[in-house]
DNA sequence: CGCTAATGCAACGCAGTGTTGCGTTAACGT
DNA sequence: ACGTTAACGCAACACTGCGTTGCATTAGCG
């Protein structure tokens, strides 16, 4: 016998990465720490220890479960009411609090671990190759023009909406979401530069 | 004689609010004390605590020093010269590590300070207060409609270069800012919803 | 049921936090 | 110029979290 995965281990793992976010989400990025984790996992210190080197370890962990509850691409037909469900699915995956601080963690602290700016990494490339088929779909079925970009559309559908919730903390209905896909779709549609050249 | 708010006591808050954002660009968020702050600034510690109460008391004050090296507002004579100037700024000032540290130190903690968040409430509005201007001024000049929502705009030049710079941590080269500027006077000459209504 | 990986536990040194008392420096009024 | 005293430096302290180590205990697996 060599090594254990099942069992016992499985389920300190998960105690242990469900304690991270909801510590993070309680206290903050500042005031997180193995002790607090510990506590609330039902588990030792020295375990902690022994499986993750530093918080920043839990956090990458954490960003893998993040990733596991990652947000569906619609596929109704419609671009609009695709993007419209989709910039849905993200404000009321901010809105959450244990999220909220796991996106609000890595924000503070990728510039210092290059592990963690990695695993950041990978998870948005796939985010954003995901949701390429949105964009994809309306071209086949001839809503938007083939010069359409799908990365454009993407930075515009989500960008406002991490601007308003992350970064100037301004109220975000989820009537103003229309607006902001519209938006996006506008400049989907729009070949290059309009006023100038 | 009662306070003595000349002389040493406003060298030692220009050292210590300096010396508080080297050290939340060089060391991050998470190990970001008073220790290192004090030792910095060339202070001794008991003088951080007998001035401020908290390591989030210096981010808050921190972020009213970033607040007065605001971005200027430019106006050029053409939004799209002007947005282009603006989004320049704004991109060059995150880049910097020090703002960039600011801004990553409150988006994981102003959840957890009111003081904090009405800090970064205060100092977006004043933001978007000036920003009006540039859109203002091309409603006037007619090179945009008198629909057009300058919050719209600030969301679609601004939210696509956080989102980039912070959120994703995506490479964000200068030449990509005349297509988001060019997606968000799209967005502001589109009137509501082309798709559907 | 036995082996042993995985966890629990106690103890330790270390570093940062936050406070207190007292001595020292220098800003300000006169 | 000079004295007052606000503001700072300094040393010491208890407290908490960090990270490690050695050993006992539990429980997964063959």
């Amino acid at each position: 016998m060599r090594r254990r995965p099942g069992g016992r281990s499985a389920r300190v793992r998960r105690a242990v990465l469900a304690a991270t976010i909801e510590e993070l989400a309680e206290v903050g990025y500042g005031a997180f720490g193995f002790d607090g984790v510990a506590r609330r996992a039902g588990v030792h210190r020295t375990t902690l220890y022994r499986r993750w080197r530093s918080r920043e370890d839990l956090l990458v962990d954490a960003i893998a479960e993040y990733a596991q509850v990652a947000v569906p691409i619609p596929d109704t037909g419609s671009v609009r009411d695709d993007l419209l469900r989709y910039a849905t699915s993200i404000v009321r995956s901010v809105a959450q609090p244990t999220i909220r601080a796991v996106v609000a963690a890595y924000v503070a602290e990728a510039d210092h671990n290059p592990e963690l700016a990695e695993a950041v990494r990978r998870y948005w490339a796939d985010r954003r190759r995901l949701a390429r088929a949105m964009v994809d779909r309306a071209i086949e079925r001839g809503e938007l023009p083939a010069s359409a970009d799908a990365d454009r559309v993407f930075d515009h559908v989500l960008g406002p909406i991490y601007l308003r919730l992350l970064v100037t903390r301004e109220p975000l209905a989820e009537a103003e979401l229309a607006r902001i896909v519209d938006s996006a779709l506008a400049a989907a549609r729009t070949p290059s530069a309009p006023g100038t050249a």
